[in-house]
DNA sequence: TCCCTCTATGCAAACGCTTACATTAAATTC
DNA sequence: GAATTTAATGTAAGCGTTTGCATAGAGGGA
């Protein structure tokens, strides 16, 4: 019985009764080896089943075919839709993903990117532009290549979008209807790029136009639905209370949809609440949400697609993409009650 | 300047004046060096910032300390709560996590595997239980444990819920409610078992019942909300009305939900609307959705516990884990109108 | 003191592939 | 037809680890 499992370049290479080095030709550069000894090793090859060993291939080449992706977390709507399309676009290109999640732990993002870089991934995206210089050390000593996505920081490359102006859109179109009384619902600013921009975008609105944002009207919060629900459940406890709700994400501008509902007061009418992401339910939910589109989905295919051109040829000028993101005006937001009656009285 | 990027156990060795073999073992069995040696070896290991490198030691050991995930997509609440749960216990351990997805494309999965295999992974991880016979014997040949998630067949070992009993359970809480019009929404059932048992039954609770189902009274959608929409609409417009519509899984129920709302159909006065999966949603839509909670977290977290397990010890008997699934009533269904009228004149 | 057993370390052969270089045969040029 | 180029294939040296076996001291029993 032999001890082999599968078989290798040797058994194919013995088999069509050419050198392995040819094999390794056939297979990898089609067109330099001749169309006879071609045809008679796929044959071959195909017959015994030949799976060839990414893992030596590596190893002797320095290219693995691997990427390495690092999301905070990927039960999220928006990583879970990027990295299916990255994991797609990568796949079709005979790319293999990794996956590695630190759940907004910066420490466990430098292990993640550590374990991933010895795994020998050719490239690495992550999630944000915030991270300490040794990490970024770590990758500049495996020169891999880096994509940050939804933030981004020189000198790296990065497809992002402005969460600032996210923030800053949703902020100006409530105060355009006229409301006066923020409360904010985000998650935890410290160790999020993304949401500490979107929120200083909301107050960079609010400051323009005069209007005070105080941090007990700011609710940091876990980022799920019943963390939106309770970090509304606060504001809504404010004397006054506030008549525009922004969720600096859509899941915690659901809940607290959800919350307002559950208290019976009224949306948009006795509030507005608006969220930013865009994800699927925000056009389902009653009232249907007003938000910003982030567009997660192009970001992934975008970021992957620019990632297999960096493999294809290094040493390109870095990519620093931008993109769009556009208000959704829906039906949670509205002005406000005073500015109602304000409005008919005058 | 040297060519070399990153130190290898060679540039430690010659550092700590010992021979790579002593580096490797001290990193890899540290009880087998003098403590002394082990410290110098540990100090210059981490002074010269060595990273082992994985492609090698796989090559070598024939462990790669990685193991492959398979799933239909990420973009799914059920699958990324899982796959999030995976990672995180895999990581933990010191493993790596390879993704694929395969969008419900059974040759897509097949190609899938083989890429994972080539990459080398330690094991598999899959969902459902239906695939290729050439797809296991590929898994075979590589030696390679494998677990399957939600459905699994013999003879491999499998984490999952009884998706059968799922639906009976469903349908018989409306059963028991008086319904006698039926209406499914559900995936497309050619390549996904978990639909097809769902599905099942909710027909075996029905015709046990002697109700019948009629084929234009179950809707095969695409898995998302807006499908559920149309799928909803589509039943709405039957003569007579069903008065019960069962999701197959949340995404559609609560997509039924909405249209139901959306065309004024009073839920549940009017139409009762169940699913299955207790997604996060669930309990926050309006009204909150009566469905089976079927354990998603768990399923990868016990998969990913058992895969360890097996990379430890192999050559288990083999494990058939079924987790237990629950009714969630909530306020989604009710009786029937009829019923209701019924009851009301005896 | 000698022999034996341990423990700690070194040596060197894989692991399965890629690739620079060498070689051979065939095609082309003058 | 000899010289030169070109195309196809072979040879062999790595790639950075792991690990079986050999070796060298150290300690212990007789």
């Amino acid at each position: 019985m032999p001890r082999r499992r599968t078989p290798g370049l040797a058994d194919v290479a013995r088999e069509a009764g050419v050198s392995i080095a040819t094999v390794s030709r056939a297979l990898a550069q089609p067109d330099v080896v001749a169309k006879a000894t071609l045809d008679r090793i796929r044959a071959v090859a195909a017959e015994l089943g030949y799976v060839p060993n990414m893992r030596a291939s590596a190893l002797a080449s320095g290219r693995s075919r691997a990427v390495g992706l690092v999301v905070p977390t990927l039960n999220s709507a928006i990583f879970a839709q990027a990295s299916q399309e990255i994991q797609k676009t990568l796949y079709n290109a005979g790319y293999q993903l990794l996956i590695a999640s630190h759940e907004y732990e910066p420490a466990a993002e430098t292990a993640a990117i550590a374990q991933l870089l010895s795994h020998g991934v050719d490239g690495l995206i992550v999630v944000g532009g915030a991270r300490p210089q040794a990490t970024l050390r770590l990758v500049e000593d495996a020169a891999v290549p880096l994509i940050q996505m939804w933030e981004g920081v020189q000198p790296h490359d990065f497809v992002a979008v402005d969460n600032h102006r996210a923030g800053y859109v949703v902020a100006r179109h409530l105060l355009d209807h006229g409301h006066t009384r923020f409360g904010v619902v985000c998650g935890h600013l410290r160790n999020n790029d993304r949401q500490r921009q979107r929120v200083q975008g909301i107050r960079a609105a609010l400051t323009e136009a005069g209007v005070a944002l105080n941090d007990s009207h700011v609710s940091e919060q876990p980022l799920n639905i019943a963390s939106g629900r309770s970090g509304c459940a606060a504001l809504l406890e404010l004397v006054p209370r506030p008549t525009a709700i922004i969720g600096a994400m859509d899941l915690l501008a659901i809940g607290a949809l959800i919350e307002a509902h559950a208290r019976g007061v009224w949306v948009p009418m006795q509030i507005s609440i608006a969220g930013i992401d865009n994800i699927e339910f925000a056009g389902h939910v009653f009232p249907s949400l007003t938000t910003v589109n982030i567009p997660a989905a192009e970001i992934g295919r975008r970021t992957a697609a620019h990632m297999l051109e960096l493999l294809r040829s290094p040493g390109q000028t870095p990519l620093r993409l931008t993109l769009p993101i556009e208000l959704v005006v829906r039906h949670s937001t509205s002005a406000p009650p005073e500015a109602c009656s304000a409005t008919s009285a005058t």
